[in-house]
DNA sequence: GCTAGTATCTACAATCATTGTAGGAGCAAG
DNA sequence: CTTGCTCCTACAATGATTGTAGATACTAGC
């Protein structure tokens, strides 16, 4: 146990996430499974925190923790080719343009019911109205009667 | 039973969404409990039509279920004030304004990366290297370490 | 050494809005 | 009467966390 070594705790500070995140992501194998202390606490150095800040900061730009599992695989293979990898980004990148266009045609709409709510009783109310009412909405680049929707990549955003 | 009630599916039909969520909406209150035929299969009529297309077009404009809840409640009280639902929908509408603008720096942090991959080994890789190194990161308007993200608002988007 | 307080351990449930599955039963047409 | 569809109930799975409960390990102060 090297004195550079440290604690799940430490190392959920280092990478900015919490400890059952850590522990998480061992139990579905996206961390490995570490030393452990006499008392069963977990160790880890240097080189599982590079794996650990590769996984977060890849879930700060939306990838799932699947394709995150791929890209690890592929970044433990330095001279592959980063075509797949590249395939990878560009789908994401790809998925989150779409999200980004239905969300814009959600703040559109949603802006207009706001603005154009007066302010009166429930039974005058825009918001209501057109939410009763999907003719009334005008922002129609927004989806309607859509196949259902795919939960899609799960950052919640 | 009149001539213009209609089955579930018909009603899934045109709400645009599909049986088993019906069922669902029944099972959570969201939708009233409804008649049945002899057999046991549901009966609908334009109301509860009217009811489903307003819980779907709020799901569609992003809106939760548990928001969905107090508009319905409102919109059966028409002379109160529209105060509340105003709320709600700025509310939400905020909320929709912080997604997009952790998906735009999501965007152009993906766009980057993406132009700046050149094709050749993973160990040259821009998109790996931005992963593994937070610093390398230019887009440095998206969150790093920031306190763990909410499910906010479940449309997947 | 005793004790209080913190950090850690395991295991499992909850979140949210659906989607999927298994195993029946109802019903219309051929 | 059988084929094929729609419907029924009930429950599990999805994805990425977050929360909970109950137990054990360390650390500091007395």
């Amino acid at each position: 146990m090297s004195v550079r070594d440290f604690s799940i705790g430490e190392l959920a500070e280092r990478a900015g996430c919490t400890v059952q995140i850590i522990r998480h992501y061992e139990k579905i194998g996206l961390l490995p499974d570490t030393r452990r202390t006499s008392g069963n606490r977990r160790i880890y150095s240097e080189d599982q925190a590079s794996r650990l800040v590769f996984i977060r900061h890849s879930r700060e730009l939306g990838f799932s923790l699947d394709d995150i599992r791929q890209l690890l695989s592929f970044s433990d293979r330095p001279n592959h080719s980063c075509e797949q990898v590249d395939a990878i980004a560009r789908e994401h990148l790809h998925g989150v343009q779409e999200r980004l266009s239905r969300l814009r045609s959600m703040e559109k709409e949603l802006k207009r019911m706001v603005r154009e709510c007066g302010g009166g009783n429930v039974a005058e109310c825009r918001i209501i109205q057109v939410l009763a009412d999907h003719s009334k909405c005008l922002a129609d680049d927004h989806p309607v009667s859509e196949s259902p929707r795919r939960r899609a990549n799960s950052t919640g955003l």
